[in-house]
DNA sequence: GATGAATGAGCATTCATTCAT
DNA sequence: CATGAATGAATGCTCATTCAT
């Protein structure tokens, strides 16, 4: 009631790299724990089919004692989706991939990065794909604005790609919305690409994305 | 109790069209109409999140009744799925596009054919991207062959096109997943492309993604 | 959600006088039991302390079952307020109280009539002292509102016999409030008040009252 | 976490007036406030909605160490009911009343006093009504007992007045429950007496109590 | 004494499905 | 075919109380 749900900015996987691990760690890591198995319970049944009793059950963690480190079952999948959707754009900035000068370095760069960290999370995109609809709507809203964000970062470099003409697309934005939309290639149909190994697969998409923005690609 | 809200207008239009007005007809009509109705509470509010009560008061179709019609709740999905993948295939094989000359007349028909008929059900493919988990297994099986027949068929035109030189691919296999993944960006990304009218998105990703396989596109 | 809840006006008493009982009598009946074995229950181990299985038990209606009928928990304890409480002013009004001539007899048998109902449901008038708490504010309001009425229809009959000369109270509000708690003196002090016959008891509850407010009474 | 809903300034005004610091002092403070909050919880929340919780953040005492000073839920809702019940037939006796010899005089006062003493806690008065339910049957005998005995202070004091003939009641016995009953007025209808100040209140119960006992009054 | 994590029984409510009529 | 009451297992969540530290 009068307790403030979601105050989970502390999750973020910066605190990894902080120099300082004495807090309230065992709690911490009770809650990513929980987050951790959950998720594994959202992507193999679904949401709506994985049931507190298997979140209790997966994590060895009591029933009602689950309820110390989250406050509600919504709330878990809130913070999977924190969890798996941030990093990748957090590691985007990271690499001071804006800063970088020349745009078809920057994109191919910036592209493969992502296609990278996407694949390595792949069965939790796809379980963000389908469950997006289960978020409570204020949440929806910040998850959707940094899926936005993402595909402005991308037109971005697109424009710059163009205005130095090095780059040719007839819409930006729309190229940058198709971009990002093939980075879910694999996540979202990896049951017909086994075939191709890791890295086969990484070159392939890079080719065929780049194709559609680079002239005269490769 | 004093529900008035049933729209019963829409009765299938195939129903109408048929000029055969064959003795189950009712049944069958009553049949899709649980199937269009039941889709569109999938679509709007999940399938885990309706009710076969909600089905129920959508179709006007008393409760125990409905099990007259379907057999159970996750039959209802199948029928859905049905109801909506297939046609996209069948009129791509009605068009004769199989039997096409040239394959880069061949890959522009099919491909703007495809992009339409997932353009005009686009709930309909979101929804099916997100409720396929819960298909049962076998059912599963049948729609992901599909799926990967439609691929199939891609990758022959593509193939095609390469050996006659007017495509450049690395990955024919590839390419036509890719095609095929792309066909749904408007479904998944609607909430970000709403500034494009129809005719625009429809041009836009018809360009976009020729320009990954025909070399000097356009 | 999207029902309308407490549809129930039908529950009054009348419904026991009206000539037509060809209605969804089943289903009003399984409603009417459902309240009054509840009532049962409220009054003996508390609100609180009554789980939906006991009254699942104690009407031998199926716990899921129990929800066609009621709406909710809360529900059932609302229209217990309505069928024990709306009775009582009822019966009052119907008994044209309100258009007596001589003030002290119109008091005299408003006072008589009141105790005698609330005597006769002693136990529930408790329960209600006890559970009031418990109501939705909605429902609190409109409970408060019909004591207030009550209280302001004593009001009248005092003023307009002190403006008679036959009654004297110094504040005609308090009086009338007074009275009004007064006649739930045996529901709330019963456990004292065993020694007295109901007639015993109804004799000098209306002496010791009326002895406030009538001068050289009796 | 962050709470700092602490308000420790309300340290048992017992314990401020011992004259006596004996050892356990320390002890004895936490468990009258852990009373007097949880007390004040009950009245707000009810005793059913109250949390072990609620009690532990009110008291700023740790919920595990609560249970150091009382040994459950239920005995701090009887510690509270001795808390706020005994001291008003303690001030009673105090005031030496029973060796008074004018029996109005007598009554008069006994009255005043009682009536001051439960405005001035009418909420915890309200709260015991309502809770006397929860209390496990071995401290409800006790409760009755006291209740009963303030009943028959009321009806000695009465009986000696009938013997003297300045008062005039049909059943003193009765007549103590009218009495007894009465004083808890303004704690059961507060909602409805608010027009009155203390002291315009005081009056009029005073008045309208003694008009059934004290023939000619005033 | 103090802490707060742990326990597990219990609660109101929902819902797909069945079945007698 | 149609009805709608009936079933009962399941679900998310709460909470008094215990206990190792």
């Amino acid at each position: 009631m009068n307790d403030t749900d979601h105050q989970n900015k502390d999750i973020s996987p910066i605190a990894q790299d902080a120099p300082d691990p004495v807090r309230q760690e065992g709690t911490n890591a009770r809650k990513n724990k929980i987050i951790k198995k959950a998720t594994r319970l959202f992507i193999k049944k679904g949401y709506a089919q994985t049931t507190m009793r298997d979140i209790s059950k997966a994590t060895g963690i009591n029933l009602g004692n689950l309820y110390n480190y989250i406050s509600s079952k919504e709330d878990i999948l809130c913070l999977s989706f924190e969890t798996y959707h941030d990093p990748a754009m957090e590691w985007f900035r990271r690499e001071g991939i804006l800063e970088m000068e020349d745009p078809k370095e920057q994109l191919q760069k910036a592209l493969r990065q992502m296609l990278i960290a996407i694949h390595d999370v792949m069965s939790e995109v796809l379980m963000m794909y389908r469950e997006t609809r289960v978020l409570p709507p204020k949440f929806l809203k910040i998850v959707l604005k940094k899926e936005g964000d993402l595909v402005s970062l991308f037109e971005t470099i697109i424009t710059r790609g163009m205005e130095k003409k090095v780059f040719n697309v007839r819409d930006p934005f729309f190229a940058a919305n198709m971009l990002v939309f093939q980075l879910s290639l694999y996540p979202l149909r990896s049951w017909n690409l086994k075939r191709y190994s890791r890295e086969e697969f990484l070159a392939l998409s890079e080719e065929t994305i780049l194709k559609a923005i680079v002239p005269d690609f490769p």
